[in-house]
DNA sequence: GCGCAGCCCATTTTT
DNA sequence: TGGGCTGCGC
């Protein structure tokens, strides 16, 4: 756990943080609100003049420190509520910074008015200049699925062939330019290349244009505009950089590119921003985040000030030791050393199992056993890698009776009949909104075929009209005929029909009446589909939500920008989730499985990603294990069933990471110890790994083998008599006779890793296999298929 | 316009 | 393995 920050090259920000900065003499210094805090976090609070990089490691009380900041800020007079732009990620992120530092200072509170998500703060101004880039201030903000159909009708709006060229794969490139804060003309043309030969950077100009015509904006937009907009007037930008005297941005090592050049410009004028972070905790590179931004911030901002915040309040010294341990395999950071004076407790838990099934049923042993000991189902978390990895949980839960709950999946205002629902709003909103009308105007079926919806759009793009606009036209001037005329006609009249009464009715009964009307509602009480039921009490949770707004356009704001809706978690539930998901969170006890390679790092990371992709999944992994208080159990499965294949997979090399005096092996001896075939199948794979040069000549795993094994009754619990992991074993040996081989000699056969090959000599289940791409190998013949 | 069979694919997802 | 999408047939 050394404090070697492998950067060299950045010598002063290590010897910064060890400097202490001269505590201004302020009264405040000694106001209650500061009691209570260590050193760094009361020189976080106090330090406000300037730039200022807070690096706070995971449990450091990193939040308290951040409100206490603001709250000192306000109770000081130097600023007003009003002048302190306090941005986070997350509309929780925004919520919990408001309540606390409500907690302190009262309800001065309601007057930050610049207290929110970048999207939320960035849609504000962006409503006040929307002109600047051509909107109207009542733009519509686009979510990702708009922001993909879009792209799939520019490109077939471009004669493209949708299949070879995806909408999604188009979207994906233009949010990546949006995350760099680039617009069409600050593309490098080289990167046109990167999207239907050549023509990537035009189709971009044609999604932007489409976007203006329908008056709106997607996510990246919201950003980029604010950008455009304060890089060419100045005076818009002069404004906004009085008036924010005091900048705070939480989770800044997960900035992107926009986000930070909308901060650096913010910031210009007073330049006192307050930057909190941790860069080991950075996990959303893939989605345009970029280290480099908080690795590089005394750069950017000449005289900053860096404060570690390193006390660890959360975990016992085993798991910050393991953690630390791993994170420190990474080259890219800026190194920290978290420590705690909590006492030495449980070690960390490396267990190997069998199979997938097994690992499940074992955890779900520990859980019941913790709550024998009192312990509520509330403080145990299974976190997993990818969601795939959930099931063999959700299945031994349910067999057990077990209660649990998934954070994550597919999100209320995601979700079909609520778009849907949504949809009809946003077009009796704005007549313009020609996505919603796609999704909407054929559903429930009003037989508008694909013909009739061809013919509008045709029309609309042609003259560059919306599509209600266009239908009306083409209903009077007789291009449309018969019964799809009528229908269309009758359609139209319902929503210019509802949209008058947008005036006398609340939301509520406008939507209620809405759904009612279009037969949407009808339309899921008619279908037969087994998910109906659920899909109509959505319908009426989102005529819930709308009721709690006064207009229309409030309640599609939150909906836009507020992704989130409260489902009321119940007590007395194991969490289930990804790493990503928990971030943030802490619980007691916490599980780990799926330590494996191609799992835990993912095969795609391993695959494709290069060095930086794996430095963000141990990242990952230190975040997983930084989420645990008292009890980390960290596991790996020899056989995994993954897309309906068994696959057996080495353990994570993040395992190997891991620093032996902080950890417990306790591996079965059924699995290490005796000969059996399943050890058998073990050697093997550990003959595959040195192939792989996965396997180094002393991992911790090989020790824990070495040393026999311990006994399966697991972490001082009590080992049920008849342990249920030997029924998992067991059924699996059982297909495959001993001694005796399925295959013969010269038999084709397919091995998953290796593909195809010809058998050249067997001894039992080992066989010797001439493959034809990857020479010869002796392989367990239940890795093997015939050929 | 709907239903079904076959086909392809398969991370993470703050807004 | 299984969910989501597509293309074809009614």
């Amino acid at each position: 756990m050394s404090n070697k920050p492998s950067n060299s090259h950045k010598p002063s920000l290590s010897q910064r943080a060890m400097q202490t900065v001269p505590r201004p003499e302020n009264t405040a210094s000694s106001a209650a609100y500061l009691e209570g805090l260590n050193d760094a976090q009361r020189e976080a609070v106090l330090n406000t003049q300037g730039p200022l990089l807070m690096l706070a490691g995971a449990g450091t009380g990193k939040t308290r420190a951040l409100t206490t900041r603001l709250a000192h800020i306000l109770s000081s007079r130097l600023a007003w509520p009003s002048q302190i732009l306090a941005v986070t990620f997350t509309n929780k992120a925004a919520r919990e910074m408001k309540q606390r530092i409500g907690k302190l200072i009262g309800d001065e509170v309601e007057g930050m008015r610049w207290l929110g998500t970048f999207h939320s703060i960035a849609a504000q101004i962006l409503r006040r200049h929307a002109e600047l880039v051509g909107l109207k201030s009542n733009f519509t903000i686009l979510d990702t699925d708009d922001q993909i159909r879009l792209c799939k009708q520019v490109i077939v709006d471009a004669g493209l062939d949708e299949k070879r060229w995806t909408g999604r794969g188009l979207a994906a490139m233009i949010d990546d330019w949006k995350n760099r804060g680039l617009t069409p003309e600050k593309v490098n043309k080289d990167e046109a290349w990167l999207f239907a030969d050549g023509q990537a950077i035009e189709l971009y100009k044609a999604y932007q244009g489409r976007l203006i015509t329908l008056n709106a904006a997607d996510f990246g937009d919201l950003l980029v505009h604010n950008l455009t907009i304060f890089q060419s007037n100045g005076d818009v930008l002069a404004n906004y950089q009085t008036r924010f005297s005091y900048m705070l941005v939480d989770e800044y090592q997960d900035t992107n590119v926009a986000q930070y050049l909308w901060l650096r410009l913010l910031a210009q004028k007073h330049k006192n921003i307050c930057c909190v972070g941790d860069d080991d905790q950075s996990i959303y590179g893939w989605r345009g985040a970029e280290v480099e931004n908080i690795l590089r911030f005394e750069k950017d901002f000449p005289g900053a000030d860096i404060i570690r915040l390193e006390q660890n309040y959360r975990s016992t010294p085993s798991i910050l030791a393991a953690a630390s341990g791993l994170i420190s395999a990474n080259q890219d950071r800026l190194g920290k050393t978290l420590w705690t004076n909590r006492e030495e407790d449980e070690k960390v838990n490396i267990r190997g199992v069998w199979d997938g099934e097994e690992e499940a049923r074992s955890i779900c042993d520990d859980i019941e056993s913790e709550q024998q000991k009192g312990r509520s189902l509330n403080d145990m978390a299974i976190l997993v890698r990818a969601s795939f990895q959930m099931r063999a949980f959700e299945e031994r839960f349910n067999t057990l009776g077990l209660a649990y709950r998934v954070v994550g999946g597919p999100r209320f205002y995601e979700r079909e009949e609520t778009r849907d629902a949504i949809a009809y709003l946003r077009l009796v909103r704005s007549h313009a909104d020609d996505l919603a009308f796609d999704r909407i105007a054929n559903k429930p079926a009003r037989g508008l075929g694909g013909k009739t919806m061809q013919t509008i759009h045709q029309y609309a793009r042609a003259r560059n009209i919306p599509k209600i606009m266009a239908s009306k036209m083409l209903i009077e001037n007789g291009e449309l005929t018969g019964a799809g005329k009528n229908k269309l006609s009758a359609f139209i009249q319902m929503v210019e029909r509802w949209s008058a009464e947008t005036q006398n009715q609340s939301p509520r009964d406008l939507t209620e009446l809405i759904l009612e009307e279009s037969g949407y509602t009808d339309y899921w009480k008619n279908s037969k589909s087994p998910k109906a039921p659920g899909k109509l009490d959505n319908l009426k949770e989102v005529v819930q939500a709308v009721s709690e707004y006064e207009t229309l356009e409030a309640f599609l704001d939150h909906v836009a920008l507020v992704a989130e809706h409260n489902e009321g978690f119940a007590d007395g539930q194991v969490w289930l989730m990804t790493y990503h998901a928990a971030k943030g969170l802490e619980f007691p006890v916490v599980f780990l499985p799926g330590w494996e390679e191609g799992v835990f790092p993912s095969q795609r990371t391993l695959d494709e990603g290069g060095l930086s992709a794996l430095e963000e999944e141990r990242r990952l992994a230190y975040v997983g294990i930084t989420r645990a208080e008292e009890s980390c159990r960290i596991s790996f499965a020899a056989n995994r069933h993954k897309y309906g294949r068994w696959e057996s997979a080495p353990p994570s090399r993040f395992i190997d990471e891991l620093p032996e005096d902080h950890v417990e092996i306790y591996s079965e001896s059924g699995l290490y110890g005796n000969r059996t075939a399943a050890s058998d199948t073990l050697l093997n794979f550990e003959a595959e790994l040195v192939d792989q040069d996965y396997a180094a000549s002393n991992t911790i795993w090989q020790r824990g083998k070495k040393a026999g094994g311990k006994s399966s009754s697991y972490a001082g619990h009590t080992a049920p008599s008849s342990p249920p992991l030997i029924e998992g074993r067991s059924k699996t040996i059982a297909s495959q006779a001993p001694g005796q081989s399925q295959f013969n000699k010269g038999q084709r056969v397919f091995h998953q890793k290796f593909g195809y090959g010809k058998i050249t000599h067997s001894e039992g289940q080992k066989l010797t296999v001439a493959f034809d791409h990857s020479g010869e190998k002796k392989v367990m013949e239940n890795y093997l298929e015939a050929g």
